[in-house]
Formats: structure tokens, C-alpha cells, sequence
DNA sequence: TATTCCGTGTAAGATTTTAACATACTTTTG
DNA sequence: CAAAAGTATGTTAAAATCTTACACGGAATA
């Protein structure tokens, strides 16, 4: 009982990294914010975590990389994302080949993959990381120049690698979405980069949390009509959900 | 003067592991405890510290602990090797170009260096992670498939990279050296890739702490008189030094 | 059945952190 | 050179978080 809580929220602190409180009282809510402190205590006690001011963080997390402007990001609607996120890992088979974007949710996807054997590629530096923890994927990374703000790459001679790989499916995320707009994202390289993606992936996932509704970014990369599933949250408005599936594409 | 007391405080926490905000109250009583919360802050959000209720804790203390493979590594010979990082920050001038491997004493230089205007062109991740968050510095990541145990990018495809970019200046390290063998790593890639950023860099700086003199590694990818600069600790055998500085090398 | 122990909840009080504003000093700029 | 802008610091009040102390119920034990 006791025990069971506190294995599973070590587990929640390795995925996350970490975790304030507040969430934490989220994901237990049939137990008191006291206890759950004790619990943070008792990890503490088995060097399993480092508490900190508003909640913990687990120690595998601060044995990666470090330093924050990034993970702030991360922060907005992590909720939404992280459940985007479970909902696309689940969507991934074993010995495909497939490419992931370097987004904030795509951060999440790397978290929540199962450690399968697949081949990854991605633009992402921070997908690459929690990646590069997990045994049996198999992983490539794009060169080029790295956007600081999101910390992925972008590069026109990504086409160069992209001539000689093959990837069934890529799960990307976009910045903004309107039906009329499509999905767009904030640069010109890393829309060209999608673009090129679509192209080569036979099918394409985009994960999109609702707050990205009605937003439009200055590089449109696809249509409504250019994906095969959208992945979503329970914010997502009805009627818009009806666009995509009366073209076929599913929404979950 | 307030970068002094900052790296006073990071010293202090790194040999002591943890400190409450009174005891360090205690070592610099001459400013209030709201300076001191600044400087700790500061000191996370560069990553090396983790802000604890009551005070922080050094990051190193918590890598101590168990961990990853990476991680591990980084923790055999940690302070040599900041060390010779912080020696190599001081040699990079402004407006340079430059080339940093992906081992984990280029991470130290990564994040031992200073936040000027330079472009950077690395294999590491964790090395690239780290000058992400330096706003002045201009990165390009090198792609490729990953290697999970140095989180470095390695590629035949880099060699196209190469093609259309030039920089004054590698800095690398090596896994391993003797004067017969000379700088020797354990991958063929990545050898291929050192050799080739020695004939496009004018200058090569090379990192090695003293714990890695005598070791061979299956692929060597320079000799001893390759290099123009050899940065190392202050366990460096002194006959062994002679053989570099006979040769114009500086030893440092 | 009474007793003890364990896990838990509640709430007050203590502690720590943040935020906002004020000041002195330095650097930049016109 | 003086004004303006920026940086480092201190002070204080308010906010957030944490701890402590005590109470309660149920399971195990005597």
C-alpha cells in the first residue's frame, strides 16, 4: 500500500525529473499532501531523490545534463503534453524506423517510448538525450545548426542525410494550428525540414495540444489534410474534431 | 568580485557537498543572506548547484552517488579534468571558430566556457547541451548516429559537413596516449572524424589528463607532434613533458 | 477486548523564499 | 562631462512551503 505509492512515485520522478507538490498531490488524489511529503522523505532517506523547495527531483535527473532555460518551457502545459505524449508512445512498433521532432512534446514522447527496437532520428538535442538512455533504440541524430530556443537543429543539408534513410513514420508536434492555416512552426529551416519529413514518412502522427489552437506561426509545414492521426487532448474542440475525421484522419 | 564570491561558494559546496544558507551566512558575512541566495541561484541556473530548502547542494555530490554510464565516466578524474577545461576557456579568443569533441572533459570546457562570440562545431551532445545556454555562442551539431556510452554524434556522413565550414581551432581529447601510439579513442568513426578535423583546423589544442598517459586505444587519430597546444593537470610526468616542449609543443 | 503500532489527516506555527522597492556604484552614451 | 542606463546589493513585507504536534482509525497483537 504505502510501498506500492512510493515505488510509483519514484518512477513518476525518473520520467519527469521532477515534480512539485502540487502535481504530485494531482496524481494522488486519495492521499494527503503530508503523506506525500513522509513518502518524499523516505526516498530522500534511500538517496533515491533530492527534495527541493516545492517538491523533488530525482537524482538520475540532475546526473544528465543541467541548466534550465529549456526545461522553463517544458513547463506549459506539461499536463497536456505529457498525456499526448503516453497516448503516441503507444502508437510505436517494434522494428520500425521513425522520425521524431525536436519539440517540447516530443521531449515527453522520448520519456514515455518504450525501450523497443526501433530506429529513431530526430532534430531534437534534448529528445536525443533521454534517447540515448534507453538500451535498444537505435538513434540518429540531424546536424546543423542548433536553434537555442528549443534546442533543436536545423540545417538545409539535413536533405543529404535524409537521401540515404528510410523511416516508415514521423511523430511531429507543431507551434500553432488553424484549419485554414495548417500546422506551422516558427522557422523557416525547421519547416522545410518538416516538409521534407511528410515526404519521405509513409504515414505521419502529429501530436497537438489544444492550447496551439487558433495560433498562427509565420511557416506553415502541413495541412489539415496532410496527416494520418492527430494526437490530442480533451480540450480539443468538437467541431474541429470533425474536420479531420471526416477526412479520415483519426483523432485520439 | 561577485563572480569571486560565486565560485567561492561553488568551491565550498563541491567540498562540502551541502550547505544551509546560515553557514554560508557564516562565510561571507559581509554581504546579507539575499546576495548569497542571488549567487545560489545563479549557480543553478548554470547547472552546478541544486537549490535544496535551507540552503544547496553540489551537483558533483549527487553524481557521486550511482548513475549512468555517461555520468559515471564523468565522475573518474572530475577535478583534473575542470581543471584543464578551465585552462583551455582561457586559450579561445572572440571571434573565433572552433571545434570541441563530444568526451566528457570537452563537456567541462563547455561549460567552463566563457560566453563570447564564437561558432562552435561539436559531436557531443552533452557538450552541445551545455552551449546551447550560452546566448553569445554559435553551435552546429555535428549529425549522425549516436553513441550511447559518450553521448557523441559520429557519422561518415560528417566528412559533407566538413566541406563547407572552416575553423582556426580543435579542441579535443583523447581516450588514451602513449608517445609510441600517440592520441588513440575507441571508435573508428570517431578517429575518422578527429583526423579529418586535424587537417581542417590550423591548430589543435589537446585535453588529457594524466590518467589516461599510458593507456592504448584501438584507434590512434594523432601522433604526439600533431598537436600545437597539450593541456593537461598537474600530474603530467615531467620526461614526458620534455618530449612535447623539444617539439614547440606548449605544455600547460 | 484492550493495547500497541502504523499510516494517515489536520492545522497552527516556524522557516524559508520571493518580490518589490531603495540605494550606491559602474559603465555607457550623447 | 553629465545624464542615462545598467549592475550589485540591501531591506522589508508578503507569500509559499515545511515541520511539528496531536488526533483518529484500523490492523496486528496480547
Amino acid at each position: 500500500m504505502k510501498r506500492d505509492r512510493i515505488e510509483e512515485i519514484a518512477e513518476l520522478l525518473d520520467k519527469r525529473g521532477k515534480l512539485t507538490l502540487e502535481q504530485l498531490d494531482d496524481y494522488f488524489p486519495h492521499v494527503s499532501q503530508m503523506t506525500l511529503r513522509r513518502d518524499l522523505f523516505q526516498l530522500e532517506q534511500e538517496g533515491r531523490i533530492i527534495r527541493v523547495r516545492g517538491g523533488a527531483m530525482s537524482v538520475k535527473e540532475v546526473q544528465k545534463v543541467s541548466g534550465e532555460p529549456y526545461t522553463k518551457k517544458t513547463a506549459i502545459q506539461m499536463d497536456a503534453k505529457i498525456r499526448i505524449a503516453q497516448k503516441a508512445a503507444h502508437l510505436i512498433d517494434e522494428n520500425t524506423s521513425l522520425f521524431i521532432d525536436g519539440g517540447t512534446t516530443a521531449m515527453y514522447l522520448a520519456k514515455e517510448m518504450p525501450d523497443i527496437n526501433v530506429h529513431v532520428f530526430t532534430n531534437g538535442l534534448a529528445v536525443a538525450i533521454e534517447l540515448a538512455q534507453k538500451k535498444n533504440i537505435h538513434l540518429t541524430i540531424l546536424g546543423g545548426q542548433v536553434l537555442k530556443d528549443n534546442l533543436s537543429t536545423a540545417s538545409p543539408v539535413a536533405r543529404s542525410y535524409f537521401d540515404n534513410t528510410n523511416f516508415e513514420l514521423a511523430i511531429i508536434s507543431a507551434a500553432a494550428f488553424t484549419p485554414e492555416n495548417g500546422f506551422s512552426c516558427a522557422s523557416q529551416i525547421e519547416a522545410d525540414l518538416l516538409k521534407l519529413t511528410r515526404r519521405k514518412a509513409k504515414a505521419m502522427y502529429m501530436m497537438l495540444d489544444s492550447s496551439k489552437i487558433g495560433k498562427i506561426m509565420p511557416y506553415t509545414f502541413a495541412r489539415l489534410e496532410d496527416i494520418d492521426v492527430l494526437i490530442t487532448d480533451d480540450n480539443f474542440p468538437n467541431d474541429l474534431k470533425d474536420k479531420f475525421t471526416n477526412r479520415n484522419i483519426v483523432v485520439m
